[in-house]
DNA sequence: TAGTTATATTATAATATTATGATATGTTGA
DNA sequence: TCAACATATCATAATATTATAATATAACTA
């Protein structure tokens, strides 16, 4: 009856719902300028280790991002250059809401 | 130090996070094809009129829908276009996510 | 191998979101 | 004005998300 299928818009409300949070938008903004490793954007974050870690991890589980290690260190990275023209996007759209 | 602004951050997640839902992203999705009554939603959505109601003034209070009565219905509509774009974009990306 | 650094995981309390049911408001038409 | 319809609001219980602190794992170095 309806042309939506329901399975797609869980899909996608899942990862919107992991987008959607200021410290994470962040982390996608920065890893969409280069790779980080986690020390690094604790840094640039200013969040616990714990934290950061956890935001990191959802946003791996749904996909967005991708991981290497490097001897001690985990580099992240955004796994679709497309992200950025999503985010842009909402950038554009969602500024003086 | 970080040239992202944590307001603009926050003002986005918030958008995104009312974005963020299955039903929600249904409402965005249906009255990108039409503008469509509260009454006409709540049958194609197949949700109460109370939830209804709440979902879209969600929607509403992030300036994402305007609405309009006309006599005893009150019918709702995108408020910006380019909207679609974005729900577009997504689709893509978070198809196989 | 022991110590150190980098990162991940777990448990949890605080907070936010969701759907429901009940009630309120506003509009139309008799 | 009253009844019926359309929509909004409110209170609330169930559930989900968040940040913190503590602990675990894994890789390097001495």
């Amino acid at each position: 009856m309806l042309k939506y299928d329901a399975i797609q818009l869980e899909q996608a409300a899942r990862c919107l719902r992991v987008m959607a949070h200021p410290t994470r938008l962040l982390i996608l903004h920065l890893l969409g300028e280069s790779d980080h490793s986690v020390g690094e954007l604790e840094k640039l974050l200013n969040i616990s280790q714990s934290n950061l870690s956890q935001h990191l991890s959802l946003l791996k589980d749904k996909n967005l991002l991708a991981s290497r290690r490097v001897g001690n260190q985990r580099y992240y990275s955004l796994k679709d250059k497309r992200l950025l023209g999503l985010l842009a996007l909402m950038q554009d759209l969602f500024e003086k809401t």
